[in-house]
DNA sequence: GTGAAAGCGCTAACAA
DNA sequence: TTGTTAGCGCTTTCAC
């Protein structure tokens, strides 16, 4: 198989006499044979913090870099059961509306000498298959911003994979997470609501499973009960722009009763519902219908909507939850921790005195 | 370092004492050891196509589901010279607007048995870490949907990395690229300007560095002219909906004569434009304006937009590019191809007749 | 500070 | 068909 010429103890002779093969990489014994040292001392130039003498680096660097050299991250990975890689899942649906996400964490991952090795998870099925191919690839961590069922979970659990959920969590279980908590910025905004008159609300859900979905309806239905707005009708949809757009029209047909807000567990849906308002029902958002949102994704602020709504801090988020993962891949025992983040809100134009 | 129990010929007494150390990954020996069977038939069993009888493929892989085993890509790799990782480049900053490209790329690229490895370039020392990242893991291909310049692209090559390009080529240089060719629908849709009684557009283009930017620009030049519409400004934008914005005020105030359509290179920029002139501007698009956009990303379509725009077909394109890098990773000999793809005119409702 | 040697978990050539 | 064996390229004791 190997049309590798070295040998592991290469005999003297024929050391210097075969030459590199065109286009085979140059390995830290090539580099130890150009500049006339031992293989451990190529190893220890390119491991931080070893001790080597600076005439040795000297000697050791001028060769790697006379062959190109740079460490084989695969085998370094063998031996030392760390493979720098950690598997980001994502949903590809829902992802495709809020991609800040990826790439910050991507961005904080890379910062910490990590490589995301992305998966897309649209199913259960997906999950269980990229659970099995993460671990094929000795994975050092996982970053979990798509749905993970209990179960699969374990099976991490189990595997001493340390995970870090994105925005959800098994209550029920331990886990460790990094999530923002939008309580007080969900009162802020239903008082603002109540103050600006409105006492009749709707609101769309996402998918019953979802738990960012179930805890942001949570904090809507305590908040609106508290200041006095009443929750006429709740709609489910699937985050989609489309199903919040649907999601209007079921709720003026079938709702009983005409509210005057409409809240949206995220941007896409309340972007859609505000188009489907205003091209299709003929309303003026704000005036005849306030909307609000959660997420304060990037285009929740073009002028076409300019929607009033709950920003997660993601860029804090994205560097805590890099940093669970790089403590925990450091020290396995770490307990878990939940790190959990204020939102803020965006006033934005969508939402404004009731109509009377 | 080992506290893994396992000798490279265990010595029959201890084989069967030591157990398996609580944490400690199967390996291929733990397996054939519980089986009573050699190493090597275990990774048969794995690999397919192997010739192996099914009473032994049975055994093993009862022995291997109790213990859990999965095999280690990391250490195929080392050995197969093939990691199964396919570096994906994308510029963080432009596929915040198109994230279909790479959930597209990352699905094709699952289907086919690889891994992706993503990597977010905004920059030219990005690219430099990114390229010397990517080869220390010894990637199998890449594929770059980012800016890269020539003499990076010349350190893969060297390296004998087969690199895809997505969208972006070296016009003076063989390389491998998909390709959306928007000639044709260009045509159509200035020809339609025409029709409607347009004589003067403006437009706003990418950053000059870009060659998609330039040769989209380059389409609409041609096909203005040819159609007897005057170009009467360009300006340059970054493809952000922000220079979108700006570049319609730049071209109100500085630009000479009034346009009555605009051409943006992307769908992001017509959207920035789109809103400023409605918002800012107080124009109506399409009455008093029309916009042009390139790409079909999916919210150029929301209600509020419904932009006129070119469709890039990016499901066959990343399923080209898949195919493309799994071709060179098989057989690098293997010469450059360049797959052209159509676009199609979406008809949008952002052009109309020209203003009277 | 440096080199020799063992071995991470696997595949594949070779022998039986 | 099956087992034996030699590495893939690296890190890390262990002597010196």
């Amino acid at each position: 198989m190997a049309n590798n010429p070295r040998k592991k103890n290469p005999p003297e002779d024929e050391s210097k006499v075969i030459p590199l093969i065109k286009g085979r990489r140059a390995t830290s014994y090539d580099v130890a044979r150009l500049a006339g040292v031992s293989q451990s001392a190529v190893s220890r130039c390119f491991k931080p913090g070893s001790s080597i003498s600076g005439k040795m680096r000297e000697r050791v660097m001028k060769a790697a870099k006379e062959l190109e050299y740079q460490p084989n991250a695969i085998a370094r990975g063998l031996i030392t059961q760390r493979s720098n890689l950690v598997a980001v899942l994502v949903s590809g649906r829902l992802n495709l509306y809020y991609p800040e996400v990826l790439f910050k964490i991507t961005e904080e991952l890379s910062a910490a000498g990590l490589r995301a090795l992305l998966f897309t998870v649209d199913s259960e099925d997906d999950a269980d298959m990229v659970i099995e191919q993460a671990w094929q690839f000795q994975v050092d961590g996982v970053i979990s911003a798509s749905h993970m069922s209990k179960e699969q979970y374990a099976v991490l659990e189990k595997r001493q994979i340390p995970v870090v959920f994105f925005n959800r969590y098994f209550a029920d279980h331990p886990n460790t997470v990094v999530y923002c908590d939008p309580s007080e910025q969900v009162e802020e905004v239903v008082k603002q609501l109540s103050d600006l008159g409105h006492r009749n609300a709707s609101m769309i859900t996402g998918p019953s499973a979802n738990m960012v979905s179930r805890e942001r309806a949570r904090l809507v239905e305590t908040s609106l009960k508290r200041n006095g707005i009443e929750l006429i009708s709740t709609v489910q949809g699937d985050f989609t722009y489309e199903s919040g757009a649907a999601g209007l029209q079921e709720i003026q047909l079938h709702g009983s009763g005409a509210p005057t807000v409409i809240i949206c567990v995220n941007d896409m849906m309340a972007m859609g519902c505000m188009d489907e308002a205003r091209s299709v029902l003929e309303l003026d958002v704000p005036k005849d219908l306030s909307i609000v949102g959660f997420d304060g994704i990037g285009m929740s602020q073009f002028s076409s909507y300019e929607l009033t709504t709950i920003r997660q801090p993601i860029g804090r988020m994205s560097e805590s939850a890099v940093r669970m993962i790089t403590e925990r891949v450091e020290r396995p025992d770490q307990s878990h921790e939940k790190r959990v983040f204020e939102g803020a809100v965006i006033p934005g134009g969508s939402i404004a005195r009731a109509p009377t």
